[in-house]
DNA sequence: CATGCTTTCTGGAACGGGTCAAGAAAACGA
DNA sequence: TCGTTTTCTTGACCCGTTCCAGAAAGCATG
Protein backbone atom coordinates (compact mmCIF):
# COMPACT_ATOMS: atom_id res chain seq x y z
CA UNK A 1 0.00 0.00 0.00
CA UNK A 2 0.69 3.92 -0.52
CA UNK A 3 3.20 4.68 2.25
CA UNK A 4 1.20 7.19 4.53
CA UNK A 5 2.48 10.77 5.70
CA UNK A 6 4.18 9.50 8.61
CA UNK A 7 6.49 7.31 6.75
CA UNK A 8 7.55 9.35 4.19
CA UNK A 9 8.69 12.25 6.22
CA UNK A 10 10.60 9.72 8.04
CA UNK A 11 12.21 8.27 5.31
CA UNK A 12 13.36 11.56 3.98
CA UNK A 13 14.72 12.64 7.36
CA UNK A 14 12.20 15.39 8.37
CA UNK A 15 10.30 15.41 11.97
CA UNK A 16 6.63 14.33 11.83
CA UNK A 17 4.67 17.06 13.10
CA UNK A 18 0.72 17.88 12.71
CA UNK A 19 1.06 20.72 10.05
CA UNK A 20 3.19 18.51 7.79
CA UNK A 21 1.14 16.03 8.35
CA UNK A 22 -2.02 18.14 7.57
CA UNK A 23 -0.32 19.77 4.31
CA UNK A 24 0.59 16.41 3.19
CA UNK A 25 -2.88 14.57 3.50
CA UNK A 26 -4.26 17.53 2.03
CA UNK A 27 -2.55 18.02 -1.07
CA UNK A 28 -2.94 14.20 -1.41
CA UNK A 29 -6.83 14.71 -1.77
CA UNK A 30 -6.38 18.50 -4.07
CA UNK A 31 -3.30 18.11 -6.31
CA UNK A 32 -1.93 21.19 -7.50
CA UNK A 33 -3.55 23.22 -4.58
CA UNK A 34 -1.76 27.10 -3.83
CA UNK A 35 0.46 27.84 -0.58
CA UNK A 36 -3.48 29.55 -0.02
CA UNK A 37 -5.09 27.26 0.04
CA UNK A 38 -3.38 24.65 1.53
CA UNK A 39 -3.03 26.96 4.47
CA UNK A 40 -6.93 27.09 4.25
CA UNK A 41 -7.01 23.53 4.39
CA UNK A 42 -4.82 23.13 7.11
CA UNK A 43 -6.46 25.15 9.41
CA UNK A 44 -9.75 24.38 8.94
CA UNK A 45 -8.08 20.43 10.38
CA UNK A 46 -6.30 22.00 13.15
CA UNK A 47 -7.71 25.08 13.92
CA UNK A 48 -4.67 27.50 13.67
CA UNK A 49 -1.26 27.55 11.60
CA UNK A 50 0.85 29.95 11.00
CA UNK A 51 1.65 31.39 7.47
CA UNK A 52 5.48 30.45 8.00
CA UNK A 53 4.82 27.30 9.25
CA UNK A 54 2.91 26.71 5.61
CA UNK A 55 5.89 27.88 3.59
CA UNK A 56 8.53 26.18 5.71
CA UNK A 57 6.54 22.64 5.53
CA UNK A 58 5.77 23.41 0.96
CA UNK A 59 9.80 23.86 1.25
CA UNK A 60 11.29 21.47 3.21
CA UNK A 61 8.98 18.85 1.42
CA UNK A 62 9.85 20.13 -2.22
CA UNK A 63 13.31 20.28 -0.96
CA UNK A 64 13.28 16.54 -0.25
CA UNK A 65 11.30 15.59 -2.98
CA UNK A 66 8.19 14.72 -0.96
CA UNK A 67 6.53 17.48 -3.00
CA UNK A 68 7.23 18.94 -6.53
CA UNK A 69 6.58 23.13 -7.15
CA UNK A 70 4.67 24.41 -9.98
CA UNK A 71 5.28 28.17 -10.76
CA UNK A 72 3.59 29.06 -13.39
CA UNK A 73 4.32 32.87 -13.94
CA UNK A 74 1.63 35.86 -13.27
CA UNK A 75 -0.13 33.13 -10.54
CA UNK A 76 0.94 31.81 -7.30
CA UNK A 77 2.92 28.50 -7.22
CA UNK A 78 1.23 25.51 -6.71
CA UNK A 79 2.28 22.08 -5.19
CA UNK A 80 1.39 18.12 -5.71
CA UNK A 81 2.77 15.18 -4.20
CA UNK A 82 3.02 13.02 -7.59
CA UNK A 83 6.78 13.74 -7.94
CA UNK A 84 9.38 11.75 -9.64
CA UNK A 85 7.97 10.64 -13.00
CA UNK A 86 8.52 14.36 -14.84
CA UNK A 87 4.81 14.29 -15.99
CA UNK A 88 3.77 17.89 -17.39
CA UNK A 89 1.49 20.45 -16.51
CA UNK A 90 -1.54 22.38 -18.45
CA UNK A 91 -2.34 25.75 -17.10
CA UNK A 92 -5.51 28.17 -17.17
CA UNK A 93 -4.31 31.40 -18.14
CA UNK A 94 -7.44 33.19 -16.85
CA UNK A 95 -7.77 31.12 -13.21
CA UNK A 96 -4.14 29.61 -13.20
CA UNK A 97 -6.31 26.08 -12.86
CA UNK A 98 -3.66 23.31 -13.15
CA UNK A 99 -3.89 20.04 -14.59
CA UNK A 100 -1.31 17.09 -15.33
CA UNK A 101 -0.39 16.32 -18.65
CA UNK A 102 1.78 12.76 -19.51
CA UNK A 103 3.93 13.56 -22.04
CA UNK A 104 2.91 12.86 -25.94
CA UNK A 105 6.27 11.58 -26.94
CA UNK A 106 6.19 8.52 -24.93
CA UNK A 107 8.71 8.59 -21.50
CA UNK A 108 10.74 11.86 -21.66
CA UNK A 109 10.64 14.01 -24.46
CA UNK A 110 12.32 16.91 -24.96
CA UNK A 111 14.73 15.84 -22.42
CA UNK A 112 17.50 17.26 -24.34
CA UNK A 113 18.15 20.52 -25.62
CA UNK A 114 20.31 20.32 -29.18
CA UNK A 115 22.77 22.52 -27.81
CA UNK A 116 23.17 22.91 -23.87
CA UNK A 117 25.82 25.86 -23.88
CA UNK A 118 27.87 24.71 -21.36
CA UNK A 119 25.00 24.51 -19.16
CA UNK A 120 24.72 21.19 -16.35
CA UNK A 121 20.90 20.45 -17.41
CA UNK A 122 19.13 18.75 -14.85
CA UNK A 123 15.60 19.15 -15.07
CA UNK A 124 13.38 19.98 -18.66
CA UNK A 125 10.32 21.52 -17.54
CA UNK A 126 6.91 21.56 -19.94
CA UNK A 127 3.90 23.75 -19.72
CA UNK A 128 1.19 24.07 -21.64
CA UNK A 129 -0.89 27.40 -21.49
CA UNK A 130 -4.68 27.60 -22.26
CA UNK A 131 -7.68 28.45 -21.21
CA UNK A 132 -9.87 25.49 -18.56
CA UNK A 133 -13.19 24.94 -19.90
CA UNK A 134 -14.60 27.63 -17.51
CA UNK A 135 -12.63 30.22 -18.56
CA UNK A 136 -13.01 29.72 -22.64
CA UNK A 137 -15.32 32.36 -22.68
CA UNK A 138 -13.85 35.15 -20.51
CA UNK A 139 -11.83 37.08 -22.75
CA UNK A 140 -9.07 38.73 -20.20
CA UNK A 141 -10.46 38.76 -17.17
CA UNK A 142 -11.11 36.57 -13.75
CA UNK A 143 -13.62 34.25 -13.97
CA UNK A 144 -16.57 35.05 -11.63
CA UNK B 1 16.68 44.21 -44.37
CA UNK B 2 15.46 43.82 -40.96
CA UNK B 3 12.94 46.34 -39.69
CA UNK B 4 13.98 49.01 -37.91
CA UNK B 5 12.16 49.52 -33.99
CA UNK B 6 10.70 52.55 -35.88
CA UNK B 7 8.81 50.38 -38.30
CA UNK B 8 8.01 47.32 -36.51
CA UNK B 9 6.29 49.52 -33.74
CA UNK B 10 4.11 51.38 -36.53
CA UNK B 11 3.51 47.96 -37.82
CA UNK B 12 1.77 47.08 -34.69
CA UNK B 13 0.01 50.39 -34.12
CA UNK B 14 2.11 51.82 -31.49
CA UNK B 15 3.20 55.71 -31.37
CA UNK B 16 7.03 55.86 -31.75
CA UNK B 17 8.40 57.29 -28.71
CA UNK B 18 11.87 57.43 -27.51
CA UNK B 19 12.01 54.90 -25.15
CA UNK B 20 10.41 52.46 -27.03
CA UNK B 21 12.91 52.55 -29.73
CA UNK B 22 15.69 52.86 -26.74
CA UNK B 23 14.00 49.24 -24.86
CA UNK B 24 13.56 47.37 -28.26
CA UNK B 25 17.60 48.49 -29.51
CA UNK B 26 19.09 47.83 -26.48
CA UNK B 27 16.68 44.27 -26.55
CA UNK B 28 18.09 43.32 -29.73
CA UNK B 29 21.54 43.78 -28.54
CA UNK B 30 20.75 42.18 -24.92
CA UNK B 31 18.61 39.01 -25.72
CA UNK B 32 17.10 38.12 -22.36
CA UNK B 33 17.65 40.85 -20.17
CA UNK B 34 15.60 41.72 -17.27
CA UNK B 35 13.49 44.58 -17.00
CA UNK B 36 15.74 45.87 -14.89
CA UNK B 37 18.78 46.15 -16.75
CA UNK B 38 16.47 46.82 -20.12
CA UNK B 39 15.90 50.22 -17.44
CA UNK B 40 19.85 50.69 -17.10
CA UNK B 41 20.70 50.29 -20.52
CA UNK B 42 17.72 53.04 -21.55
CA UNK B 43 18.86 55.29 -19.28
CA UNK B 44 22.40 55.10 -20.16
CA UNK B 45 21.30 55.84 -23.62
CA UNK B 46 18.70 58.25 -22.85
CA UNK B 47 19.54 59.93 -19.57
CA UNK B 48 16.26 59.61 -17.50
CA UNK B 49 13.81 57.60 -17.87
CA UNK B 50 10.95 56.03 -15.13
CA UNK B 51 10.71 52.26 -14.16
CA UNK B 52 6.90 52.77 -15.10
CA UNK B 53 7.55 54.12 -18.45
CA UNK B 54 10.22 50.56 -19.21
CA UNK B 55 7.47 48.38 -18.04
CA UNK B 56 4.68 49.72 -19.98
CA UNK B 57 7.11 49.97 -22.55
CA UNK B 58 7.80 45.72 -22.23
CA UNK B 59 3.89 44.88 -21.93
CA UNK B 60 2.68 47.27 -25.01
CA UNK B 61 6.08 45.31 -26.92
CA UNK B 62 4.46 42.31 -25.23
CA UNK B 63 1.05 42.53 -26.42
CA UNK B 64 1.78 43.51 -29.54
CA UNK B 65 4.11 40.42 -30.67
CA UNK B 66 6.92 42.66 -30.56
CA UNK B 67 8.86 40.85 -27.59
CA UNK B 68 8.52 37.90 -26.12
CA UNK B 69 8.44 37.36 -22.40
CA UNK B 70 10.36 34.60 -20.26
CA UNK B 71 9.46 34.42 -16.38
CA UNK B 72 11.57 31.76 -14.89
CA UNK B 73 10.34 30.62 -11.94
CA UNK B 74 12.37 32.59 -8.93
CA UNK B 75 13.59 34.55 -11.28
CA UNK B 76 12.59 38.09 -12.77
CA UNK B 77 11.20 38.29 -16.07
CA UNK B 78 13.26 38.36 -18.96
CA UNK B 79 12.74 39.52 -22.73
CA UNK B 80 13.76 39.15 -26.25
CA UNK B 81 13.07 40.19 -29.61
CA UNK B 82 12.77 36.88 -31.29
CA UNK B 83 9.63 35.76 -31.58
CA UNK B 84 7.00 33.96 -33.62
CA UNK B 85 9.27 30.70 -33.85
CA UNK B 86 8.26 28.91 -30.21
CA UNK B 87 12.18 28.08 -29.49
CA UNK B 88 12.71 26.86 -26.00
CA UNK B 89 14.88 28.55 -23.12
CA UNK B 90 18.24 27.04 -20.40
CA UNK B 91 17.80 29.01 -17.81
CA UNK B 92 20.47 28.85 -15.18
CA UNK B 93 18.91 27.83 -11.56
CA UNK B 94 21.83 30.21 -9.96
CA UNK B 95 21.83 32.96 -11.86
CA UNK B 96 19.38 33.09 -14.01
CA UNK B 97 21.08 33.42 -17.22
CA UNK B 98 19.32 32.36 -20.01
CA UNK B 99 19.95 30.61 -23.16
CA UNK B 100 17.90 30.21 -26.40
CA UNK B 101 17.75 26.67 -27.75
CA UNK B 102 16.24 25.15 -30.46
CA UNK B 103 13.96 22.28 -30.40
CA UNK B 104 15.67 18.76 -30.51
CA UNK B 105 12.70 17.46 -31.92
CA UNK B 106 12.54 19.52 -35.32
CA UNK B 107 9.48 21.95 -35.78
CA UNK B 108 7.29 21.84 -32.61
CA UNK B 109 7.70 18.54 -30.75
CA UNK B 110 5.75 18.45 -27.30
CA UNK B 111 3.10 20.89 -28.62
CA UNK B 112 -0.01 18.80 -28.23
CA UNK B 113 -0.68 17.09 -24.57
CA UNK B 114 -1.98 13.86 -25.05
CA UNK B 115 -5.04 14.97 -22.81
CA UNK B 116 -6.08 18.93 -23.42
CA UNK B 117 -8.91 18.64 -20.36
CA UNK B 118 -11.21 20.57 -22.75
CA UNK B 119 -8.39 23.55 -22.27
CA UNK B 120 -8.02 25.49 -25.46
CA UNK B 121 -4.26 24.96 -25.56
CA UNK B 122 -2.37 28.13 -27.26
CA UNK B 123 1.43 27.77 -26.03
CA UNK B 124 3.82 25.20 -25.05
CA UNK B 125 6.58 26.11 -23.43
CA UNK B 126 9.65 24.38 -22.51
CA UNK B 127 12.30 25.55 -19.76
CA UNK B 128 15.49 23.95 -19.06
CA UNK B 129 17.18 24.21 -16.08
CA UNK B 130 20.54 23.51 -14.90
CA UNK B 131 23.59 25.53 -14.27
CA UNK B 132 25.33 27.86 -16.27
CA UNK B 133 29.22 27.64 -16.66
CA UNK B 134 29.95 30.36 -14.62
CA UNK B 135 27.68 28.58 -11.86
CA UNK B 136 28.71 25.08 -12.05
CA UNK B 137 30.63 25.01 -8.88
CA UNK B 138 28.66 27.41 -6.82
CA UNK B 139 26.11 24.95 -4.50
CA UNK B 140 23.31 26.62 -3.65
CA UNK B 141 24.35 30.36 -3.63
CA UNK B 142 24.63 33.38 -5.95
CA UNK B 143 27.91 33.88 -7.83
CA UNK B 144 30.43 36.10 -7.20
C1' DC C 1 10.10 8.55 31.25
C1' DA C 2 13.06 12.66 32.28
C1' DT C 3 16.68 15.50 29.95
C1' DG C 4 18.49 18.41 26.77
C1' DC C 5 19.77 19.40 22.11
C1' DT C 6 17.63 20.53 17.56
C1' DT C 7 14.31 21.40 14.56
C1' DT C 8 10.03 23.55 13.85
C1' DC C 9 6.25 26.86 14.74
C1' DT C 10 4.51 31.67 15.95
C1' DG C 11 3.93 36.51 15.06
C1' DG C 12 5.33 40.36 12.97
C1' DA C 13 8.15 42.99 9.96
C1' DA C 14 10.13 43.28 5.60
C1' DC C 15 11.30 42.51 0.60
C1' DG C 16 11.24 42.50 -4.47
C1' DG C 17 9.10 42.43 -8.74
C1' DG C 18 5.57 44.39 -10.63
C1' DT C 19 1.15 47.31 -11.07
C1' DC C 20 -2.23 51.17 -10.31
C1' DA C 21 -3.51 56.15 -10.38
C1' DA C 22 -3.53 61.07 -11.49
C1' DG C 23 -1.66 64.50 -13.94
C1' DA C 24 1.92 66.48 -17.33
C1' DA C 25 3.88 65.85 -21.74
C1' DA C 26 4.52 64.27 -26.20
C1' DA C 27 2.76 61.98 -30.79
C1' DC C 28 0.05 62.29 -34.82
C1' DG C 29 -4.41 62.86 -37.79
C1' DA C 30 -7.11 66.71 -39.39
C1' DT D 1 -1.44 74.46 -35.87
C1' DC D 2 -4.81 72.30 -32.95
C1' DG D 3 -7.00 68.93 -30.31
C1' DT D 4 -7.50 64.28 -29.17
C1' DT D 5 -5.34 60.27 -27.66
C1' DT D 6 -1.62 57.78 -26.09
C1' DT D 7 2.40 57.73 -23.33
C1' DC D 8 5.59 59.23 -19.63
C1' DT D 9 6.51 60.84 -14.60
C1' DT D 10 6.10 60.46 -9.75
C1' DG D 11 4.68 58.09 -5.93
C1' DA D 12 1.86 54.93 -3.51
C1' DC D 13 0.61 50.33 -3.24
C1' DC D 14 -0.17 45.05 -3.72
C1' DC D 15 0.79 40.22 -3.43
C1' DG D 16 3.35 36.17 -2.74
C1' DT D 17 7.01 35.01 -0.23
C1' DT D 18 10.93 35.21 3.02
C1' DC D 19 13.55 36.80 7.20
C1' DC D 20 13.95 37.33 12.07
C1' DA D 21 13.81 36.36 17.10
C1' DG D 22 11.82 33.85 20.43
C1' DA D 23 8.66 30.12 22.16
C1' DA D 24 7.29 25.45 21.59
C1' DA D 25 7.42 21.12 20.16
C1' DG D 26 9.99 16.43 18.52
C1' DC D 27 13.05 12.76 19.58
C1' DA D 28 17.78 10.41 20.70
C1' DT D 29 19.74 9.76 24.89
C1' DG D 30 20.50 8.39 29.99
Amino acid sequence: MTPGPRELLKDVGLRVTAPRIAVLDWLAEHPHATADSVAEGVRARLGSVSTQAVYDVLNACARTGLLRRIEPAGHPARYETRTGDNHHHLVCRVCGRTEDVDCVHGAAPCLEPSAAAGFAVDEAEVLFWGRCPDCRGTPKEQPA
